[in-house]
RNA sequence: UGGCCUAUGGUGUAAUUGGUAACACAGCUGGUUUUGGUCCAGUCGUUCUAGGUUCGAGUCCUAGUAGGCCAACCA
């Protein structure tokens, strides 16, 4: 779709209006920026869409800026993970930048704040002060130490500076409104002492600046014309706009606080508190376990970054609740893998099939597409012998006409190869069939172009040549949670939802030209799924994961049976 | 019992700013097919409620209702 004819959003029209009102275009500026305190989600990839996309509709920089003023929780680590991830997603930003970058320009303007009586140092405990906040019914009342002379306050937050006092001595306070029905607007702390090394001031700082105080004077600094976050922060948009007047010159751009709704996905959670907590009670392997809704879990699942895109895209932006279902998603990555994946022949759960017509110890190659979508992919060679693995439930001794697949006494196609009739199969002593007797039509051969390989039957199978069939494990994902909302049960922990079958390891047999691929790659196994190789896999072991399967109407049909 | 925000099919978004409710997904019916995939066609709505303004309201006004957010020395 061009872009011309696609409908904005309400962020887009907000910037169009700004426009038309008269705002350069060439001052256009956004930023994504995140805290390093956790591992990118998909729905960050909403807002880094969001931010970058309107960069490249505006042709305007967007900076990466990572909001890094709580050296409690922020590591480098992170840092680098958000890194790799928006260059994953496909995006550059134009300034990498860091809110610690700012503590000095922060300093120098909480000083004159505090010199012209919008600023001053409470001593009280949190405690105290929590208490002076009032509630949304009833005002605050002002600290005793609202109205210390700016001399004092000017010593005591030095002092703070220089790490003349404990930890929680002191605060520096905004001098605002303890009546204001936004309780934000009550005093707000703008710094607090902090004994703790930060990942890129070290021990430079012992104060450090609260979000409200740095988010939108960061903004500012960098000339960010439009910054949006989410929902939550709609309340801090009037402390935002208090802060960004104590400072802001007429002649450069006042920066534009506006919310949007954060996106929730169904059967997942997307918080870092959450997210961090199923890693770090094991509930799963890492940050990029693929059955994470992490960009590094999809990346590592087999996900494409232009699929992510294209969802974040259809799925748009806006202000109300949602719950976006997944299988939104998963349609994006079907959709861009059945263009790209080459096809191959993988069987998940074998079965073995003798061909008692074919010749013992002989062997052919057929000839395999391995795109129909994509001419330009070609062929490739596929061995062929009398003892093949099928998928186990490709055969019934007995069935319907509606199975289109393997039944005693009944033909199928195999792919790509030949036509074959189930004769007889063998059980084990417990019933279960180990092995399917056929016979095949020598002259049925695929793309022959004999009578007999024109012969329409109703049923395709995958196979491979059980000689030559390279053995691979196989990792099935399933969604992690079991309820559409997790996290929306006010009476239940969200772990309580944990699917206990999310993860599901087993070995199958793949065709051997799988031995050149290398991690990462993506395949579809004809009639099963998408499917990427993990980077646990080694050359004598392959790993896949299986991103997604096909749609499968034939499980549809059998549920409702 | 204060303030702020939101309400359009099962889901997520649109609606040229007051002019025929549209798109995608999911579901359901069929068709094509050497993948039960892809592809193609069809189908699925009291725009939260009640009033009001208007020739005309999803859009504007009023009053309700429902949901979300707000009292961390977190972001």
């Amino acid at each position: 779709m061009s872009e011309a004819l696609k409908s904005l959003n309400f962020i887009e029209h907000i910037v169009e209006e700004d426009l038309r009102n008269g705002f350069p275009k060439e001052k256009l500026r956004f930023r994504f920026p995140p805290e390093p305190n956790g591992y990118l989600h998909i729905g960050h990839a909403s807002s880094i869409c969001l931010n970058f996309g309107l960069g490249l509709r505006y042709g305007a920089p967007v900076n990466l800026r990572f909001d890094d003023t709580n050296p409690a929780k922020e590591e480098q680590e992170y840092v680098d993970a958000i890194k790799e991830d928006v260059e994953w997603l496909g995006y550059e930003w134009d300034t990498e930048c860091f809110a610690s970058d700012y503590f000095q320009q922060l300093y120098d303007w909480a000083i004159d704040l505090i010199k012209v009586g919008k600023a001053y140092v409470d001593s009280q405990t949190s405690e105290e002060i929590a208490e002076q906040k009032g509630t949304p019914t009833e005002a605050g009342t002002p600290s005793p130490f609202r109205n210390r002379s700016v001399e004092e306050n000017l010593q005591l937050f030095q002092g703070m500076k220089e790490g003349k006092f404990k930890e929680g001595e002191h605060v520096l306070r905004a001098k605002v409104d303890m009546a204001s029905s936004n309780m934000l607007m009550r005093d707000p702390i703008m710094y607090r002492i902090l004994y703790r090394a930060h990942h890129r001031t070290n021990t430079d700082w012992c104060i450090y600046p609260m979000y409200d105080w740095t988010h939108g004077e960061s903004d500012y600094i960098e000339q960010v014309s439009h910054s949006l976050c989410t929902l939550e922060f709609a309340m801090h948009r009037e402390l935002y706009d208090w802060f960004l007047d104590q400072v802001v010159d007429k002649d450069l751009v006042r920066p534009k606080q506006r919310e949007f709704a954060r996106r929730n996905f169904s059967h997942t959670v997307v918080s870092k508190r959450k997210l961090l907590q199923l890693v770090d009670q094991g509930f799963v392997k890492g940050w990029d376990d693929p059955r994470m809704p992490t960009i590094s879990g999809l990346r590592r699942r087999g996900y494409t970054p232009e699929s992510i895109r294209n969802f974040a895209d259809i799925i748009g932006i806006a202000k109300r609740d949602n719950v976006v279902d997944v299988s939104l998603l998963e349609f994006h990555v079907r959709e861009h893998l059945n263009k790209i994946a080459p096809r191959v022949m993988g069987v998940l759960n074998p079965l073995k099939v003798v061909l008692t017509n074919y010749p013992e110890g002989e062997e052919e190659w057929l000839e395999a597409e391995n795109n129909p979508e994509d001419e330009a992919a070609g062929y490739r060679q596929l061995p062929f012998s009398r003892e093949l693995y099928i998928e186990q439930e490709d055969f019934k001794e007995e069935a319907n006409r509606k199975f289109f697949r393997l039944k005693l006494g009944g033909e199928v196609r195999l792919k790509n190869g030949y036509i074959i009739k189930a004769d007889s199969c063998t059980k084990d002593t417990d019933g279960n069939i180990i092995e399917v007797q056929c016979t095949y039509d020598p002259k049925s051969k695929s793309g022959s172009g004999t009578e007999e390989s024109l012969r329409k039957v109703k049923g395709t199978l995958h196979w491979v040549s059980a000689k030559h069939a390279l053995s691979a494990e196989v990792r099935l994902y399933d969604r992690l949670f079991t309820d559409e909302t997790p996290d929306a049960h006010k009476d239940k922990n969200f772990l309580d939802f944990i699917n206990p079958d999310s993860l599901q390891i087993i070995s199958a047999f793949v065709e051997p030209s799988l031995a050149d691929a290398k991690i990462g790659d993506r395949f579809q196994f004809q009639r099963m799924g998408y499917f990427n190789l993990d980077p646990d896999s080694k050359s004598e072991k392959l790993v896949f994961n299986r991103t997604v399967g096909l749609r499968d109407t034939w499980a549809k049909i059998q549920e409702k049976n």
